[in-house]
DNA sequence: TATGAATGAGTCTTCATTCAT
DNA sequence: AATGAATGAAGACTCATTCAT
């Protein structure tokens, strides 16, 4: 594949991108992929041969584009609490979004296809984030910022937490409020000051 | 529609749920409704007049069947501790099942269909479930099991994680010891010996 | 057949002839009959084998009903010139009815169906109607109201345009002032003051 | 759409026209359009989403072919009189055909969808029609053949007798003779010699 | 590489008709 | 006579996939 081809995949990725954030997973054709990019059908097949092997690729860019949960900008100064409170604010951010997220695609496509563990991004990227939540844990109870025995058991808690606040906000809907008392309960169990 | 009748949507009813427990919901089509009932298709018709309506129904049927979330016994004289803990260890028999869940079919017909608030029977469960908790947990902090500042709060708190294991394992898969391990950490949170 | 049951069949007729009326004749399912009169499926079969039998009986029945073609009051005195203004006058309101007439279903029902000539009711309605008019022009002529060299021509040439009336103005829609244009036309051709 | 498919909806236009001409408008369904073309169910979706869009173009070519009322070969020196017996003499001949004509579905399909009048093919083609008749008699009278006070009603009336001669044609069904009998009373009121 | 016409399998939905009660 | 549940054939429509150009 030729430098040229390789634009277009790209191209054809991020256009699809959208697609799934605004139909989900299961409801987005071949068809709706080739009047978004404004290709042929042959000339899709040519780059991917189903919406599931594209989907796939759409998720591996995705990760590659966001390597860091900390999409934000973080001061070199900041404190454990600084950061973990940033990290919070954009989930916080993700899960109100009603659309422009691929949460819902993302679900659809693993309830249907579970891939070795190994292979499983989702999997993956929740490990990912417990190790980096546990490192900054441990940062803060190093600091004495935080207050925690387990960090590894507190951060995995925290991401169940999160995911929770994702499938929850986009079956039943989520207020603001919330979320924010959830997220205000998991600070208070870290945060030194409130014992 | 006569006795007999109701019967018979009460087999289709039953025998779709088998259908949406195996294929989701998205996947599902009257046909396969119609195979697994063994009748035609134009019968199907004269009861549900699409895969969304039978599966609103298939849905009801299940908050009949357990209008409690305790669905084990209970002993007379169970403490607050023994009841949350009843009520956690059928929570991770249902997350850990693979299949004979209606869970991943619910949450696709969810992300597809977002009914009004009020008709949303995934948020009217979560609601009660929370409302139960907490009662539950102001018993056990009442007679001094537990040791816990905010009940509501607390109660929250650990649907979402439910919600969040639940969610994780089917798309990611969990092992037993992963939500053994966050059970306990909840168990922890409130019982007053950790401290 | 009892005497009750020859009241349903003629309660059946009626309804059914709404129906047709509302929907013309291909597009009346027997569901629809079934629905109209609040009968059983089987029941509707146990009288009419199907919409087209069903049909015929609608039409019959209408011809029992007027079996002259002059539905309004003739007093005695009347002139020829009365009673042919008295016929189209009845015959344009006829025409400009949007519904409620049972014009479009019969024109649906004979294109499909060509019964035998003397089967063929609009045929024999059609004849008759000549007849008729043939008649009173006669009548007309012979006392010096109407100029008419070929009366039966002449009624012949009424009923071809009543017809084109009629088609035109459920295809492609007619105005009054239209209607009332050619009915005048046809009248100037007949009396004697115009020439 | 490149020139070959252009020749291949123009081919689904002529076959469809048969199918129609064979089987009126309401009773032909998708298949019989595919069947008679030898095409793929889906093939013909490329072109017409549904029998009603491919009839209305059926009527648009039809209209195209002749886009004047005289289909017949006019002589340079024809008086008034022998255009006007031309235009009939065709006139006749469609209206005795049985089938090869679209008259049937036409009927049946402005029965069923009340264009608004602008875009109402009967109405236009009637009007157009009325037009140039009006014309034709204006000749005739301008130079001595015809005699008539009002040619626009005398057209106008001319077409509604072939309206209805047409209707009739197609619903109680008409002998040449009739129809002759019909035509010659049209003629005999518009010519000179006859008074 | 790229196109887009073409295919045909699969699903949805409606309807006339039957039949046990 | 009357009911209405049940059937299955038939038509509408969509979609993944192929293939000649």
């Amino acid at each position: 594949m030729g430098e040229k081809s390789a634009h277009k995949k790209q191209f054809i990725v991020e256009t699809a991108r959208q697609v799934f954030v605004e139909k989900g997973y299961k409801d987005v054709t071949m068809k709706d992929i080739v009047d978004a990019c404004g290709i042929s059908r042959g000339g899709l097949y040519l780059y991917f041969e189903s919406t599931a092997e594209l989907f796939r690729e759409v998720l591996e860019a995705e990760q590659k584009e966001k390597d860091d949960i900390f999409s934000g900008e973080i001061p070199e100064d900041a404190t454990a609490t600084d950061i973990l409170l940033v990290f919070l604010k954009e989930q916080k951010k993700e899960i109100l979004l009603k659309k422009n997220s691929i949460t819902v695609a993302a679900y659809e496509y693993f309830f249907a296809n579970k891939p070795a563990k190994k292979d499983n991004l989702l999997r993956r990227k929740f490990l990912e984030s417990v190790d980096i939540l546990k490192g900054l844990i441990e940062a803060g109870v190093e600091n004495g910022e935080f207050v925690c025995e387990d960090p590894e058991s507190t951060a995995q808690d925290i991401m169940f937490v999160l995911e929770g606040l994702r499938v929850c906000s986009q079956t039943m809907g989520l207020s603001e409020s919330r979320v924010d008392r959830e997220l205000l309960y998991i600070m208070e169990g870290l945060v030194y000051e409130d014992l």
